[in-house]
DNA sequence: ATATATTACTATGTATGCAAAATAGCACAA
DNA sequence: TTGTGCTATTTTGCATACATAGTAATATAT
């Protein structure tokens, strides 16, 4: 169980996810407070900050600091539309090594998913969340595939930062449920259970459009 | 035109990619080696370094250098099933936005790839082939999906490195060839345009898998 | 001659220091 | 008050120096 040397880039991650925001100015978020916190030198955290200004997380601006990137409705909508076709691929893929195990798993997962969310916890839905759609990419037998979509799953929680999010709980329940996926995998067919992802995907993705469009209208005229 | 700034980066990616090897023992590619060759100091080289162990191109073993990844014919298929996914993706975007002007400046990529391959020039024959791929992404109005696969492009290149690159000469042509592709793209037919695309991707695959199963053979036992 | 312990060396990981760029604050003049 | 130029400050970019881990080679004992 290798846990604690990976882990600091990890926190780091999230912490700065959790922390930048996209406005003017000086940034409080800088190199120099993220190594302070976290008690290294600048060195391992700029290579943490090179890799998110790399997947378009973050932008750095000499002598202002670090800010988020201000995704536009297009942003989101392209990196959805790719994050829906491998998605699909994965549950495309998935059906071929499906077994009862496994879709107990994921039932237990789509569970405590919804559980969660009715109490509000929204950690524990996210996590069950997560772990539900990595055990489909795991049963997709595809490594890269699974490395690449968790890479975009970073950029689209990054999307909604902590302070904004609130949509999930103000919304209705998602159409194309976790308990419908799972359905259609157990199905075995590929086209199915595509369909059912793709759609659970699209309806996201437009709640996330709304939720920008309600708390981002601020942000517009800015360059 | 800001060509200067960003060309260090690239430059030293091309360094490493076609100087790596996957031997055991001492590498000759050092931080040290590769900062010596560019005149700069090692920071800047270990960003590249993260960035393209992160893409799972290189790896770095402590005391001992930087090697490539030995991808298994397994990886070569997982990644290519992702590539062919958005390069479809790609392909059905495109047609929405297809101009005469387009198809023309495609044509003319399809013929200089077509006749330098003819005259074995290996290096005009990727750059061509390469902006026929890339037009079509920039056609696709997707420009995240452009990014993605533009890293994606280079870990397929890593697949085959210089030293082994004979494969394209010594095939027949691929069937699913560039014109097809344009005429495809013609007609705005979704469907039949990734259609060709996939089978296009499928085939230089299939190509590579050969490649490395006539060449790879020795780097079996190891581990 | 072979196996083992010790030592020197090599290359990465991390910290620190210095240079450059861009901003923000302040003084001063109109 | 408002605009302009200078200076100090902030923060990144790059270089260097030190710490650590893993390897290779040598020496020693059996």
């Amino acid at each position: 169980m290798r846990t604690k040397t990976k882990k600091l880039s990890e926190k780091i991650i999230t912490f700065i996810i959790e922390n930048i925001s996209g406005d003017d100015g000086r940034s409080d978020v800088t190199e120099e407070s993220i190594a302070a916190h976290f008690r290294v030198s600048r060195t391992p955290v700029r290579e943490v900050l090179k890799h998110l200004e790399h997947n378009g997380i973050i932008q750095t601006r000499r002598s202002k600091g670090i800010f988020s990137k201000n995704f536009t409705r297009e942003d989101v909508e392209n990196i959805y539309e790719v994050r829906t076709v491998l998605e699909e691929l994965a549950a495309k893929d998935a059906v071929k090594s499906i077994t009862p195990q496994v879709l107990k798993e994921l039932r237990t997962y789509a569970r405590i998913t919804k559980e969660a969310r009715k109490k509000r916890d929204r950690r524990k839905s996210n996590e069950a969340d997560r772990l539900f759609h990595e055990t489909i990419m795991e049963l997709s037998g595809n490594g890269y595939l699974k490395r690449i979509v968790k890479e975009i799953r970073m950029v689209t929680t990054s999307f909604i930062p902590a302070s904004k999010l609130f949509y999930l709980n103000n919304k209705d329940r998602n159409p194309y449920s976790h308990d419908k996926i799972v359905k259609a995998l157990a199905t075995r067919n590929p086209e199915a259970a595509a369909w059912v992802i793709k759609n659970h995907i699209c309806w996201i993705k437009n709640n996330i459009l709304e939720s920008l469009e309600k708390n981002g209208k601020r942000d517009q005229g800015k360059k």
